[in-house]
DNA sequence: CTGTTAGCGCGTTCAG
DNA sequence: CTGAACGCGCTAACAG
């Protein structure tokens, strides 16, 4: 390269790496090689030197879920306004899978971690000890870890499905069915039980569930372990469990649906046992999308701010990579509540 | 970190690389100073001395974009299985972001590239022979770049929708709306300038587009320009463009839909003009999602095999990145048509 | 089996 | 303003 343009190899680097001194003319002279030759600057060899990266790291549970690409989408514009590009590592939800994905880009020296941590408490998250004793700042997104001295920009996931729930009984309702419960084998029956393993468990679930329960003692409901679907989170077994809610003696009037595949799997329960939305059975979730507005009757639904989670995440990281103090708070943003016609008076059946 | 086991520093990166001979008790020792001190080696310097990074880069439209998302899932887990990371990077489906995409990837020396152009033809994918120059394998994904001699894995757009514009046919419709057309402002009225026009937009619309006159011709019927949906490709503009179709004196009895939010803006049209699916106005669209089922009636959808399509993409370019000579061919996936009960006999309203 | 040595391609002094 | 020399941390040959 240097040769190309008859200069030394530090002037080339000069012009191209745009620092220090060069004359006009031999900077034209070095561009024009640079553009003859196809020369494109290694960056690794830059990153060696200059021990920055431009490469932040994103893992996440699974970038396929829509709701992650859009945290990502809004992270990966934000690091890309400031020249970073972004590595992105799903880990399937398993913890295993998030240390490995740590120890990967520590090795690649990214200079920033965002992570939606699977982790359920501190003790948990030594990986992110280690990123940060290699100098790598980590900010969480969409969920705290309950103990970890960390940034963390979030929803309030409580308070969201306690409204919501509160609106369907501000509706009338009593009998109100929590769709997307407790990964568990045996049906909790005590509400204390329920509240410690829901802590035990994914920390947004673990909030939308108390959130729920929030709503409940607010109005002295008492609450029914029957009406909290418990096992694996996947549209079919949500279908299952709804279906044996609304096959009780006193079945729920409403139903509250923590994500996407929690409302169309008790959509389908609903259609199983031929009933209506909103007529039969009302019905709120988590997470609008156009879809929700074509079903009949549209879905009131609470939307979360999945790309303005992903930009501020990143904002709080490159404060922390400008050098900033960590501030270590809870960065809570705004979900919207879209009122449409899913929620209407309980009917008697 | 030598130092810290009492060996030699090639010895260390012997063991910690995993090249090379080293005794087992030596072996231990170095494992066990380099937990002890948290040491990770540089991914970077290792990159820079092999000329390997470990890493493949993505670009994509659109992150957020569900199906993206399933493509860049189905990469990312064939690389991960491979020990590769996965840099991602949206371009908006504009071709100067892309060139700056690959211009980035090259310049951070990815083993391999796997693109969605938005390039048109081999004319305008001349960043893609700087990647070659420069030794980088490159593969297409979603779309073929016509004249581009790469490798691209696709699914048969064109056969997809002439199978299910037949399909409407075959149900007795001879009014078929297409939606999501060409984004030009102007609506070509011969059939000649949309072919034109067809061909000098996204590849995978052309195609669709193409079926779509396809199954016409099959079938002895006349295009008919007020059919085809115009302008800029957003759930909004579907929703007013189908409002006119079906305010037309003979206005379609069909909709074929080639995307998601093509088909929920084609849904809301029908509802603003009170028009029930299947009964009023038969349906069938591309990407089925777990909604298509829980409308009523479901919906007809066409499904792609979104991860398949990137795992297939990442085996292709692990192949060439293996050294194999370039196929240079078109692999074409399978897609799904689900029948539902979107399409009925047309009514006469 | 192990230590020594020479690059990889940059950024960064430091003379000139 | 420009060129030469060194170091980033690692791999790859090569002696020992």
């Amino acid at each position: 390269m240097a040769a190309g343009a008859g200069v030394g190899r530090s002037t080339a680097a000069r012009t191209l790496g745009g620092y220090g001194y060069v004359s006009p003319d031999v900077r034209e002279r070095v561009l024009a090689a640079a553009e003859r030759i196809g020369y494109r600057a290694n960056a690794l060899a830059r990153s060696m030197s200059t021990g920055i990266s431009n490469t932040i790291g994103v893992i996440v549970a699974d970038i396929a879920n829509p709701f992650f690409g859009g945290v990502v989408r809004g992270i990966s514009d934000a690091a890309h306004a400031r020249g970073y590009d972004t590595l992105v590592l799903s880990t399937n939800e398993k913890l295993p899978e998030e240390v490995a994905a740590t120890n990967v880009l520590i090795d690649k020296r990214v200079d920033g971690i965002i992570v939606a941590s699977a982790a359920l408490d501190a003790a948990s998250a030594a990986h992110f000890e280690q990123a940060r004793d290699h100098g790598i700042p980590v900010v969480l997104v969409d969920r705290a870890v309950p103990g970890l001295e960390l940034d963390a920009v979030v929803i309030d996931n409580r308070a969201a499905a306690r409204d919501a729930v509160e609106r369907l009984i501000a509706a009338g309702h009593r009998r109100i069915g929590f769709v997307w419960g407790p990964p568990v084998q045996e049906r909790p029956r005590l509400r204390r039980e329920m509240v410690d393993i829901a802590a035990r468990n994914l920390w947004t679930d673990g909030e939308r569930l108390q959130g729920y329960l929030d709503a409940l003692d607010d109005e002295g409901i008492v609450f029914d372990a029957d009406l909290v679907m418990v096992g694996e989170k996947v549209e079919e077994n949500a279908r299952v469990e709804v279906r044996q809610m609304l096959a009780l003696t006193d079945p729920p009037t409403a139903l509250f649906c923590t994500e996407t595949d929690a409302m169309t799997g008790s959509l389908q329960a609903l259609r199983d046992a031929g009933l209506r939305v909103a007529t039969d059975v009302s019905m709120i979730g988590f997470d609008d999308s156009s879809w929700a507005r074509v079903l009949e009757p549209p879905l009131t639904m609470i939307e979360q701010p999945m790309q303005a989670l992903g930009t501020r995440a990143a904002e709080v990281l490159f404060g922390a990579i400008d050098g900033q103090e960590p501030s270590v708070e809870l960065h809570t943003l705004e979900t919207r509540f879209i009122e449409r016609a899913s929620v209407a008076p309980p009917s008697d059946r």
